[in-house]
DNA sequence: ATAATTGCAAAACATTTGCGGGCAT
DNA sequence: ATGCCCGCAAATGTTTTGCAATTAT
């Protein structure tokens, strides 16, 4: 698994808390929620502080931001590409482990305990009009941040 | 296809606009696309009409509220349910047409024209918890609005 | 020493809500 | 006439950013 110190970054105790805390999580928590857990153990600690290293953290491979239903964004310690199932009453998400993939039908997932009532399924690519643009190395720029 | 008459709401001309323009796109706007398109036809509308009309529109199913990557909920005039795939570098959203599913590996997809990159799947239900919750009746209320 | 990083405050964004007046029924 | 709905403005919730002080290198 790659580690703080093997990064560019500086290895600040806000930052190592952060990181081993969401590595200790199989939740996939919300900024705020992981704010609330690392202000436990460092008490000065600043939302920012958390939303910037989980930003640069993402960036370099040591975890993993996603992008799943809801509101907020949601990080994982995990950086391996895997799948997730998210509780519609409480929200809280989980991993798919992949024996599990077999068994997802309706019903209770005999692996992951969850009842499963459905999937959502999103591709990603690139559109015909975006293709030749990437195609002559013009870069993948989401979209201005506002007004057009 | 559900109708504006069929449901409890008013007809009023905004809305029909709002419902009109909806369904004479494929691309799943966010809701400020279609406000900016709508205000083209009614110059005096105001975003939250547009935000108001679609919270109202899906919850009588003449339209769906897609839950999809990115910062910003997007709305589809074809209730029927079915995938996306959203283009990386633009944002734009098209449908899956459910012929296309056969041909959604690595490259370009013959019937949807995007060059598939990959894909995200999220599965959806209750965990273990909130099943017991779920079946003693209580309801399905997803995370108090803010500060616990 | 120097440059990255922090905490705080404020800005930026996306969405929702309260209200008084207007319009569909 | 009733009350749903509109436009406007303000509130809310999530994430980002500017800045001066602090800290890892």
């Amino acid at each position: 698994m790659l580690e703080l110190d093997e990064t560019p970054l500086r290895m600040t105790s806000q930052r190592k808390v952060i990181i081993d805390e969401l590595r200790g999580l199989r939740t996939h928590p919300t900024a705020d929620e992981l704010f609330l857990r690392v202000r436990k153990k460092r008490p000065r600690i600043s939302l920012s502080t958390v939303y910037r290293n989980l930003e640069q953290l993402a960036g370099c491979g040591l975890i993993q931001k996603l992008d799943l239903c809801g509101s907020q964004r949601r990080y994982d310690g995990d950086t391996a590409a895997h799948h997730h199932v998210r509780c519609l009453r409480c929200g809280r998400v989980d991993d798919i482990p992949s024996e599990a993939m077999g068994d997802l039908r309706k019903g209770v997932c005999k692996t992951c305990d969850y009842e499963i009532i459905g999937y959502r399924l999103e591709y990603l690519g690139f559109c015909p009009r975006c293709r030749k643009q990437v195609r002559r190395g013009k870069p993948v720029k989401p979209k201005p941040r506002k007004k057009g």
